[in-house]
Parts: structure tokens; C-alpha cells; sequence
DNA sequence: ATGAAAGCGCTAACAC
DNA sequence: GTGTTAGCGCTTTCAT
């Protein structure tokens, strides 16, 4: 039924194996043969059969990006969106396919059978949650290529991953809202487990110390993630002593928290009280004032961990690739105590 | 290197085929030697080869998503995201993997080489906006299995699809907003040329008329979604003769618009106007009042597609296969002019 | 520069 | 019930 090398072949007068030479532009083939066989596939509409090139060559040009359903903040939100095209693009730019496949269904072990094990794919993007050692000893065992979003607990720290520079997002909200007039800046984060979170805070912290600021511990607070927490501990602290004026939040929920917080106080955003929160989601663009924001390249993020991959499947001794994606501000109504004309 | 069905074979004492049976659960095995297999693979630690099963049996046991990456408002929300974890969802339900693959790279034709001819996915699931007459003729053509995310073009009514039911979405608005009090109901469309702002104004000039409302051509607008076009058309409308009580907008750039003219004519809402939109993004909930939406289960979109293409695959007769996913309202601060309890 | 031939791991007639 | 056998379409030595 559907055209195969052979047909080429006799169609071209050669033979398959010079077909597939000139299909996987390997060893060396004359100039006339080459323009023959091209001239006949496009004639015949051949297009080779991935599988039965999988299959005979042993690689599968597929990567599989592992995900989580079972964690729905974990997915359903612009980061893990952008990076999925990141990854793609990456993928198809070097001629493989994305798969995407859900790692929590039965348990990780029936994970490892059923993508790894089973050849579908020829290595995977893991997300760092699901990094775990047990399961990267696996992986390292069969010396299957993967690398991780997010960084790999302490047993595989040599390993490849990419991550956002959070300690960097830390470090430029401060050194925006400074810029801006702030002075003293408190941290809500939605958890101290988080190695994201910490990261922020590491940078929050230095960029504190680096500018000769004092760092009170209680101006760092950690909640789980919602409005309300962000209210109440927003205004725990704003009726405290020593109240902060300005808010760097972890997410959009704590950061509208706080941003009801002020309001019900009777204060102005951003005139008596800064704010700033990480993750650039058309929340902050939409409610008023508009709020200023950690912006976040996933695109790169899985552009970056597509292209170590790949090189990881095509040189199976590259370790150590680690990658931070920069982040940057995004500057909107909240931080604008100084009222600079804003471009 | 990898164990293989002859080992298995080999070490159960019996042959490929009888393990190959047991794999597949296909013919009459008797009860022992079925059991005997099972150990030995366990023991083995056997794990079939995917690429070797594709290419003997023809079928991959894939499909493919098609996205639009060049369309960043199609794939960047939680419509695309929620669909996506639907889809997968369903088809590893049914041992199916989910390859995500941007259609438009190098042109449509290109993509149908690349992932339908060259036999790498068994069926593809087409977003209508890539849908075009020509594509969908060629892969009637080769009688390749797909199915449409939205209505496809009047040439292919007769194939599968799967849709949002927007006429219903803009009935269930109309009637929440005149079951709480509001008369004077506008429609606020982000585009007259798409099917979903057709069917939603369609369902909601239906409910009107069903209501015995009269339906004023000047209360339907169409302007590309932004805040500011929002604005201004909710400020042109509420300062001309015969202003709405009530908007209805196709998304939140378009609502977020008109809540802010209603804020800046000194209006209240929800006492003055009331304001629904669809798409339940973050931003409804977030900002004050918080808005009343028109939610749109789009993982439920997304494994109805992927089972209807399963199907298809399985019984490549099967056409006609057309689903609506109902939207429902959820009720927020925006549209409580009655001020009744919320619960 | 090209051809011949083996084989990748599995499935599916077809035998028995 | 189970074994035998012939491929599936391609890649890849090894010749020439």
C-alpha cells in the first residue's frame, strides 16, 4: 500500500541501502545517483516510515516530558504552558518528537517500564518533584539521558538540569523596589520547603546585606498559597511594630492578598506600600493598580533543558550541564512610590 | 543487551509466539503456561519493545495533538492546558501516548509528511483553526484518523468533532444574569468571524427571545479583545441612549474593560451593572468585585476528543461522532444585584 | 560509490 | 494450546 525504500530503489535503479544513504545523508554518494533518488521520492511521495527507522537504527528521536496530573497547580498555569513549547520547538528543531506522558499514574516504577524501558523514547525531561534519587539511580543504571527542571536532590547534583535563577529574582525585586524608595522589604513565601522559595529568599537576603540593609527575620514569613493568608499575614505584619513598606510575594494569590491587606487598611499602592510578586500572569496586568512583577522565561527555561537533553542523547558522558534561566522585572503601578514617568 | 521475547521464550520454555499471546492477551493460553511466563518476565525484568510492537503490528499506539505555536493566545491559556491533560488522560487510559507537535512549522504539508505519512502517530487531533478543507481532504484521502478540536469547515460537517457548546454558554449567561435581576443585557464579542462568539451570541439572542426580551442590534458589539476596547466600547454604550444594565464578554481582557468604564461613570458593580465573561480564569476571583463567569470544562473537551479518536482508530468507520461540552455558570460578586445569600 | 545480506524485536498467519 | 515461519521497512556491516 504505502511506498517503501524499496520502491525507490527500483523505481531509482539502485539499491535500498544507497536510498537510505542518501535519506540519512551518510557516507558518500554521487552527485547524479543523489539528484536520481531525490527526483524519485518526490515522485513516488515516499516519506520514510519513522517507526521502521526507529526500530532499525535503535533510536526513537523522541524525548517524553514527564508530568505530574495528580498536581494540578503544578500544570495548569502559564509556566509549565510556555515550557512545553520551549521543549518542542527544541525537539523538532533537531528532528525529535515531544511525548508528553503523565509519570504518577501507577506508581514511578511502572513509569520506568513503560516509557524508558520500553524504548519509546530516547530520554526525558523530568520535573524536579519527581526527581527522585531512587528513581534517578534507575535511569543512571541503564544510562538513560534525562534531565531535570529544577535541581536534583543533594545525591545527584552532577547531574543535568535547568532551573530559573531564582536567588537572581530574589535579589532584582529588591534592588527594584530600593530603586524605588522602599526601604523595608518583607518576603511572603508559600513554603519553606520549596528549594524555589529558598532560593528567592537566599537572594532577597543578599541583595539586603549587599546594600547594607538590615534583615529582620520576621519580615520573611511562609504560608501555603492564597488570598487569605496573604491578607492575614499581610496585615499581621502591617499592624505589628515595625511594619514593612513594601511586599515581595512568591505567587499572585499571596500577592492579591496583601494587596487587599493594604487596601483595608486604608493604605495606597504603591504609595505607602510596594508590591511586587513572581510570575507575570495577566492578573497582575489586570487589576488595579496594576502590579509590578518577577517575570519568568519558561520558554527558555524548556528550550535550555530540550537542548541538554539532546546533546545528553547524542553524548552520553555530558553531565553537569546546569543551566539558570535569568529572570527579569516587569515594571507596572505598584512599585511607582517615586513617580518616575513610567516608558 | 536488553532482554528480549526470545529470552523470555527461551527461559519459560516455550516459544515467541506463545509469549507474544500472553503480552497481548490474545488466543487460549493455558492457565500454567501463561503463569510461568508472567514469573520468568518478571523475573527477567522483561519489558516489551514499543518500536519493535508499532513496527511488526503497524499500529503505534500514538496520537498526536497538533498545536499552533505561532498563535501564542491558542496555546497560552488554560483552555489549551486543561485540553491537553484531558487527552492524555484518556489515551493512556488506552495505552495510547500523546505526541504534542506544532502543525505549522513548514506549512501544512510539510506536517503531513513529517508526523501523518511517515507512520509515527495512528491519529491526530486538529484544532479547527488548522483545519482547513484541503488538509482535511488529503487525510480523508489516505483514510488517516483525525478529529476536530471546534467546528470544522461546512465541507466536513459530517466528520468527528468535538466543541464547546457555546450557544448554550450564552443561553446560561442571559438567563443567570436575568435570574438576578438585570434586564437590559449586552453582548461584548471579541471577533464577529469566529464560530464561538457566532454560537454564543446565537444562545444568547435565543434566550432573550425565549424570554420575551427584545433583542437590540446596538447591545451586540464586536471589537478585538483588549481592556482598552473593552472600555471603550462599555463607556460608548452606558453614555448613549438605551445603556445595558448587564454585559456579557467573550474573555476577561474584554470584561476587565468594561468594569473599569463602569468604574470610571461612578457605576457600581454589581448594583448598577452586572458583568459576566467567559473563561474562568484566575482573574475572576482575584479581582473586586469578583466576577460571575461562564466556565468551560476543557479537560472534559480534551477526553471526549481523545476517546472519539481512539475510536475512530479502532473502527475507521466511525464518523458523525459530534460533542457538545456544556458550560455552567459560576456565581461570583459581579451579577448579586439581589443581593441574595451566595453560598 | 554502490550492492548484498543480515537483522533489529515483535506479530500473525499457518501448521500441528 | 502451542510452535514454526515469514515478514514489517529500515539500517548497517561487509564486500566489491
Amino acid at each position: 500500500m504505502s511506498v517503501t525504500i524499496k520502491d525507490v530503489a527500483n523505481a531509482a535503479g539502485v539499491s535500498p541501502s544507497t536510498v537510505s544513504r542518501v535519506i540519512n545523508k551518510k557516507g558518500v554518494i554521487s552527485k547524479e545517483t543523489e539528484e536520481k533518488i531525490y527526483a524519485v521520492m518526490k515522485e513516488l511521495n515516499y516519506v520514510p516510515n519513522k517507526t521502521a527507522r526507529s526500530f532499525a537504527s535503535g533510536s526513537t528521536m523522541a524525548i517524553a516530558l514527564v508530568i505530574d496530573v495528580t498536581d494540578v497547580r503544578a500544570y495548569s498555569n502559564n509556566y509549565f504552558n510556555n515550557s512545553v513549547f520551549g521543549i518542542e520547538t527544541v525537539a523538532h528543531q533537531n528532528g525529535f518528537d515531544l511525548i508528553i506522558t503523565n509519570g504518577r499514574r501507577n506508581g514511578i516504577e511502572n513509569f520506568v517500564e513503560k516509557t524508558v524501558l520500553s524504548k519509546k523514547v530516547d530520554g526525558i525531561i523530568l520535573p524536579e518533584t519527581m526527581a527522585k534519587t531512587d528513581f534517578l539511580r534507575k535511569l543512571d543504571e541503564i544510562d538513560f539521558p534525562y534531565v531535570i527542571l529544577g535541581q536534583p536532590p543533594v545525591s545527584h547534583q552532577w547531574c543535568n538540569w535547568v532551573d530559573i535563577n531564582n536567588v537572581q529574582g530574589g535579589q532584582i525585586a529588591v534592588e527594584h523596589l530600593l530603586d524605588k524608595g522602599y526601604g523595608k522589604i518583607a518576603f511572603l513565601s508559600s513554603g519553606e520547603k520549596e528549594v524555589f522559595n529558598r532560593n528567592r529568599i537566599k537572594g532577597y537576603q543578599e541583595a539586603l546585606i549587599k546594600h547594607q540593609i538590615p534583615v529582620f527575620p520576621d519580615y520573611i514569613r511562609h504560608c501555603e498559597s492564597s488570598l487569605e493568608n496573604g491578607l492575614t499575614t499581610a496585615k499581621e505584619m502591617l499592624t505589628g511594630e515595625n511594619p514593612p513598606d513594601a511586599f515581595i510575594c512568591s505567587d499572585y494569590y499571596l500577592g492579591i492578598g496583601v494587596k487587599r491587606a493594604v487596601a483595608e487598611m486604608g493604605l495606597s499602592i504603591p504609595f505607602d506600600i510596594g508590591l511586587i510578586f513572581f510570575d507575570n500572569s495577566p492578573v497582575a496586568e489586570l487589576v488595579e493598580p496594576s502590579i509590578t512583577t518577577v517575570d519568568i522565561d519558561t520558554f527558555g527555561l524548556g528550550q535550555q533543558a530540550a537542548s541538554i537533553l539532546i546533546n545528553k542523547i547524542k553524548d552520553k558522558k555530558l553531565n553537569g550541564r546546569q543551566t539558570l534561566i535569568g529572570t527579569n522585572i516587569i515594571e507596572r503601578e505598584s512599585t511607582q512610590r517615586l513617580r518616575r514617568s513610567m516608558s
